[in-house]
DNA sequence: GCTTGACCTCAAGTTAGCTTGAGGTTGCAG
DNA sequence: CTGCAACCTCAAGCTAACTTGAGGTCAAGC
């Protein structure tokens, strides 16, 4: 517990958060994840980066890809340990894009609730699928989806 | 407006749902929808296919995948066009699915805030990722998202 | 009766996010 | 100093949800 700097294998960080060695590997060459290298080219990494991992975990289950996640984790100092204020800064980031997430959810509760008197689900009758909604979600790729956990 | 048993072509009910033509030839082959043909092999929907379309859009949005969409619309009638009493025993089943993904985000969204001011985002000290609630997005697959139309 | 556009099938490609496997090296324990 | 688990790199495979392309048919207008 004197400093934060230890290096710890892959097999270490897989193990402290659950990650698979295959996957934290992937997270590297997307430039998610840096690692230092031994002697012998094994891959070292920062004790911080345990949590660098959890945010990365926290982000794709609130819907954000690796590419979205990259993007905010860029905000992080590169190969040095972030304070609490970098990780503040972050969990607001990714907080408004829940509150985001939430009232668009909310939204198409309160439309299909308006729905389900009439049942009639039609495009043009109904606000529920409203396509300029779709705009944004062009071109081909992972779709909407929110954890099939459970 | 005779009746609602009109057939329509495919490039028809593309126009009418804004799915693409290769779009409705992979649900059919999916099993979301039926056709029957012409002489000619060309596929003949019935006009209530666009709402069975539509509903299909809407499950897309909520983050459904294709079979549990498809498992859904097991309930409407094959090949009939289905009443507002089918619809709406849908929409029913839909709206408690958008509750519960409602519920678990706005969980996410507490977590983080009494997270934001420690601003440890540990997997230890915070509860916001919770490996338990984990346990059941096993194997590859989709991962977590929601819309990042915006 | 010919042209044109919508339609057909089937195979292969695409993106995201990984996993699996082959074939080879490292590093620590005994 | 040997054995073996853990590590390394590539390349290929997998799922979801489609798209694209090749090569061919159908149907309606002129």
């Amino acid at each position: 517990m004197v400093d934060g700097n230890q290096l710890i294998s892959i097999g270490t960080l897989a193990k402290r958060t659950g990650v698979a060695v295959s996957a934290l590997r992937y997270y590297e060459t997307k430039g998610l994840l840096t690692s230092l290298r031994t002697s012998g080219n094994q891959r070292r990494f920062l004790r911080s980066d345990i949590r660098r991992i959890s945010f990365i975990l926290i982000a794709q289950r609130l819907g954000l890809g690796l590419t979205e996640i990259e993007r905010e984790l860029a905000a992080l100092p590169q190969g040095r340990t972030p304070t609490v204020k970098d990780w503040q800064n972050l969990s607001r980031s990714i907080r408004s894009q829940l509150d985001a997430k939430i009232e668009l959810l909310t939204k198409t509760r309160n439309r299909l609730d308006g729905c389900i008197g009439c049942g009639c689900l039609s495009l043009t009758r109904c606000k529920l699928y409203n396509p300029e909604d779709r705009a944004g979600a062009a071109g081909p790729g992972p779709r909407f989806v929110l954890g099939s956990a459970g």
